[in-house]
DNA sequence: GTGAAAGCGCTAACAC
DNA sequence: GTGTTAGCGCTTTCAC
């Protein structure tokens, strides 16, 4: 037999088909006891609202685009955190009972912001979660805008702007890290940047300088070295740092693939971690614990990250008088694990790096 | 102002909305002249047909559902296939302009079937993709096929079935890994099994077996363990194996996640990988060459897999004539990297235990 | 509180 | 080759 539709529904309830729409969309005005003949009646045929004739209706689509740098184009990525958003995304989107549409895109790419319009404009998706580091590209913005569709960014990392965003406070906990090692007794903490077209992981470098005067050590562009969030980036940039005359005694890097790369070359090096060098990381993705010996790192939420946004974004396009989707901020914690450790003693090192 | 319609892009081009109708599904019988000008209709007008109205008048959306098992309901998946999967799928759906719906679930819910149902129904699916373990389940096998919804399943990892499938040679090329490993001398190789669920991480068992067979190898059951394809079970299991008496000189898991586990207790244990113990695993997620040292593993084509599967519904769901969707089969490939090595010589392995 | 009628933007079946 | 006419299954006026 042929799917129910919401004339079978109004037909064996005896109502007509808008007091079913009423009922199945929540609306007021309808009778307590015809709505419960309604809601028999829906469950008896089974009836499931098509979306397909709903959205073209209300000119809307039930659904949220996630967009999202692609992993593809980088030198294994582990792509943790893109899991991490999706949960965080699908979670909320089935909440609202609305659906998620992924869509990767690589920023090199020419045609990027026309294949994002499309994607907007026939699906008419209801609203869209950018993702750092794409939520720091005017193009892709502006293709957005241009659509009018609703969107908040994840992690814009730009302090000024007014647009809607969910970020976390990179640069804070990165200082709180910087201190953390400092306390430790490292003075030459080295930082490995990240994606330069990505600024919320600039920020960490800020916090990481931050956290450097905040501990009376100076800062030295000698200890810098710029990867690319990549783990061979991670590996290329610790290699470097560690042929140093001076070798740093802890690195800090920007997220936890380039941290894990730095972990194996030291590895390789015979170079023991905790105790002749600390490493730390950020994002807390799986691989951190996974690694040998785990990473100390930063648990940065990006779950609930997406999961706000896209809930945000729901209540907006539900038309929830309160959904202003503004701007907030998820802190990110530090999380201690086993690769950082007191500063090796001078004296023995030294003994040991003749 | 607002969105151009078909109407629109007929009147520009002095045709009716039929012909604009062809144009765009690239039907034949339209001259080529006209078919010029509604081209140019439609660039002028930036004009995109709404998907919306399309399925509903097509009663099937360009959708294609991935359907996975839920890997937050595992103690540290790493998730590296779940990425391959998506983006495989993803090709295919862009090159037929289809739409990729990501629906993880954790069949271990009493409602997984019924949810299924309901995003069938409700978003009229036009093919979906069933990845192991969810392939092996009745019930929600049962679920789709009382849709009539095109499926292929992915690794079904059931020999006898007719159903629609891409699989990969799990027994065969474990049983390769196997020999690889017995021609390295190993004698004692143990192996971890995945999740009991799912049939062709089963078969990667039997392949082992069939190896040490045609290595005349005995099979030993106390060299066998079962995780359940996490990390945190690869730890356990391999804790377990390297407790053992006559310890084995190579454990082969049943999947990377697992392996690296296993790793990461030998490093711990300070069992030097690959000269006392190898260790190999199977997928080639990033992980197998993040850890240290590097796993060898097999290749598992994942996202060629998904991408097979997608093609085929893409293409069934347009009609296409030689459709058939049914079932085949790509190879994997042994990765030989450096956690595997020559079995360690028996007198100095001897003294060394003493 | 409830219902009738008019679309939403497209495809399908058939006529020309 | 091309156009006409009905829907697809729902939401929206707006009337009752």
């Amino acid at each position: 037999m042929p799917r129910a539709t919401i004339f079978d529904v109004a037909e064996r309830a005896g109502v007509s088909i808008k007091t079913v729409s009423r009922v199945v969309n929540r609306e007021p005005n309808v009778r307590e006891s015809t709505k419960e003949r309604v809601q028999q009646a829906i469950a008896d045929l089974s009836y499931k609202p098509d979306h397909s004739a709903r959205n073209l209706a209300r000119h809307r689509a039930h659904l949220i685009g996630l967009v999202y740098d692609d992993p593809d184009a980088y030198d294994m990525i582990s792509g943790g955190y893109i899991l991490d958003l999706q949960q965080g995304a699908l979670k909320a989107c089935s909440e609202s009972h609305a659906q998620l549409l992924i869509h990767p895109c690589n920023f090199r790419e020419p045609d990027v912001a026309e294949r994002l319009t499309a994607l907007i404009e026939q699906t008419r998706l209801s609203g869209i979660i950018l993702a750092a580091p794409l939520s720091n590209m005017p193009n892709i913005v502006r293709a957005i805008e241009d659509t009018g569709t609703p969107f908040v960014s994840l992690s814009p990392g730009n302090g000024g702007s007014k647009k809607p965003s969910v970020t976390t406070n990179d640069r804070e906990v990165c200082a709180e890290m910087t201190r953390y090692l400092a306390e430790l007794g490292h003075q030459r903490i080295a930082f490995i940047t990240g994606d330069p077209e990505h600024k919320a992981v600039g920020n960490r470098f800020l916090g990481y300088k931050d956290g450097l005067s905040q501990s009376n050590l100076d800062f030295s562009k000698a200890l810098v070295v710029a990867g690319d969030n990549s783990f061979g980036s991670g590996e290329t940039c610790g290699a470097q740092l560690l042929e140093l005359e001076s070798r740093p005694t802890a690195i800090f890097a920007a997220n936890d693939d380039m941290a894990a790369g730095v972990l194996r070359v030291a590895n390789r090096l015979g170079i023991d971690v905790p105790g002749k060098l600390s490493i730390v990381g950020f994002d807390d993705i799986p691989l951190a614990r996974q690694v040998e010996p785990p990473l100390t790192t930063i648990r940065q939420p990006l779950g609930q990250m997406a999961e706000r946004a896209a809930r945000k974004l729901a209540a907006a396009s539900s038309g929830e008088a309160n959904s202003d989707l503004g701007s907030e901020c998820i802190p990110a914690a530090i999380k201690i694990r086993e690769s950082t450790g007191p500063a090796p003693d001078k004296l023995s090192q030294r003994t040991k790096r003749m």
